[in-house]
DNA sequence: CTGAAAGCGCTTACAG
DNA sequence: CTGAAAGCGCTTACAG
């Protein structure tokens, strides 16, 4: 890499101090008089010209400050969500502010080595985290953020100090009161993976989605069912199982499904059936903001990865700026999509 | 942040120079008299004990390495292909290294401003760039990577210097190898986005993959028909073609479809048409290595986000080293995961 | 508004 | 194997 030109060349240039060029191009000083200003506008074109780029670690040493927050990941899929909007909402949180980020993903067996730490927590190396991680972080590990001090803030989980995370209670009584204001009377929930003796922790939106359409319901005074399963169940099981549900009556004219996957589930049974959606049966469901691959447009909440991205970066650099608050807790509204797979009841 | 204890200060401690200390912690000196083998330890644990987290930054002021390279990617979605896989991937090609990447996104507007760079151009920030950025890249941009002498590997296209992607070319061949091997005569490929009169330029992925399958129908001389669609279809209108196109003989007993959303829509025409997946039809196609949503588990070529992104990595390292060779271009093979859609024929 | 100077925390020939 | 010293490229009170 051509190691370019340098402060003290281009003061050297000019026959000014290095002190004078750093101000002339880091503030934007208005010089009233003409001299000065002459002077700094020519200095300004040179650095661009001569592609002058200052080298950003001396800032930081002498600064104290990198510029620079780390986004922690699992390396397993159910340890981290994760997608482009999330990275897009950190990145647009953090850019004003040119504060930039880097990725690391975290294996297990790292995670559990309790004689070495990563490199971003062994060296000084950013100002701050942002911890993508929402299953069973070991708990030295923890220890050991707590311990170099560094500001953190916490995504799409509940429980800990410093948070952001999507508002799965309150989408899942928007999601009642969207059926209701459409005229549906006669609800029903599905969800053909999490049942009540599920072995593993569930994230908390599993609940937290299911309790508000169960808050949302009472609240409405709708009739409702709700089709829940004892363990996951694969894809032909599952149809089956949503084919025995919508034939039993009371025969719901909407179902809100758990995820994309459930409502592909209720969908494929519906065909079966020779039920119409949406003429006959509504299905809404929740999920990230493009549902790929489905070939008919479902109505659902959108997770609001991007804003939740952006909200947790700003304010990881509250944090980094001193207003730290351990009660800090911000649930983010998901927001709805409306497509072809709901309408008014028959 | 608690600035922490530092070399000088540790070097005071022990009273020895802070040049003794960054030996004894960076390098792993053998000591071959005990006295010294004593200290170096006793060193050692004390820079664990109290903290010692070296500045990166201050390390990077001496050395000229950043130890760190940026990951560009476009705001929009047609702009870069991204997945977890690939950061995974990238993180896996690094780490061994020590060096660690950030994330840029890069909007339009940021792209075609030709009087202000982004920072990571107009600073000394990184040692090199994993350009993830398919279509459109302003040439005034790519013009700014050339002036900043930056090392740069390209992700996902075939035209330019030093460049990964993966090899549609021969998913395309292996896809017809393997359906052949399975027995099938009388292939079919199906797209319902693509046509000869699209009007973007499309990436070179739908070109080759097509291209693959059809070198592949003519080496091994099987039966062939291809459904081509003047414009992109939605949803409906692309079942009906497809059932249009299942109806009429010869009727084939395997399709390769262009992507997972193709594919659905050959499942959906095939129920439709009261045709059995795999038994009377097999479906196969290609895709991101977690076919979200899906109920039944599509055959699929596999692409190799994970690996690309780990040569690309690899391959970058090579060019910080200096070992850049502007004739470098790798493909990289897409893996084969069979699932419930592809069987022998009827 | 400016420059000389000290400082940030490291690395690395160099002489011993 | 060690320490004194110079150096990396910035920033920032401070005195003028």
């Amino acid at each position: 890499m051509s190691p370019g030109i340098n402060l003290n060349e281009l003061a050297r240039r000019f026959k000014v101090s290095r002190a004078t060029v750093a101000r002339i191009l880091n503030r934007n000083i208005i010089y009233t008089r003409p001299t000065y200003r002459r002077r700094a506008d020519k200095i300004r074109r040179a650095a661009l010209r001569m592609g002058y780029r200052p080298n950003a670690a001396a800032k930081a040493v002498s600064t104290g400050r990198f510029g620079h927050v780390g986004l922690l990941m699992g390396t397993h899929y159910e340890r981290s969500n994760f997608s482009r909007e999330l990275l897009r909402g950190i990145h647009d949180g953090l850019s004003p502010h040119r504060i930039h980020y880097s990725v690391w993903f975290l294996d297990d067996s790292e995670l559990s080595d309790q004689t070495s730490l990563p490199r971003f927590l062994s060296e000084q190396l950013m100002d701050g985290l942002l911890i993508n991680y929402t299953h069973e972080l070991p708990h030295h590990f923890r220890a050991a953020v707590k311990r170099v001090a560094m500001p953190a803030v916490w995504l799409n989980v509940k429980e800990q100090g410093d948070c952001v995370y999507p508002d799965d209670l309150q989408a899942g009584r928007k999601a009642v009161q969207y059926l209701c204001d459409l005229g549906h009377r006669q609800l029903a929930f599905a969800d053909f993976v999490h049942g009540p003796e599920n072995p593993f922790r569930a994230h908390y939106s599993v609940f937290d989605r299911r309790q508000g359409v169960e808050e949302g319901m009472a609240e409405m005074e709708v009739k409702h069912r709700f089709l829940t399963v004892r363990r996951a169940l694969p894809g032909p099981e599952a149809i089956q199982a949503a084919a025995a549900f919508l034939r039993e009556p009371p025969i719901p004219t909407a179902v809100i499904c758990h995820a994309a996957r459930d409502a592909a589930i209720c969908h494929a049974a519906a065909v079966q059936l020779g039920i119409s959606v949406p003429r006959d049966l509504s299905l809404l469901t929740f999920g990230p903001d493009r549902l790929n691959e489905s070939i008919f447009d479902l109505t659902h909440f959108i997770e609001p990865n991007q804003a939740m991205g952006r909200m947790a970066a700003e304010r990881l650099i509250a944090c980094i700026n001193g207003e730290a608050d351990p009660e800090f807790s911000r649930p983010v509204p998901y927001q709805l999509k409306t497509g072809n797979s709901t309408t008014t009841p028959p």
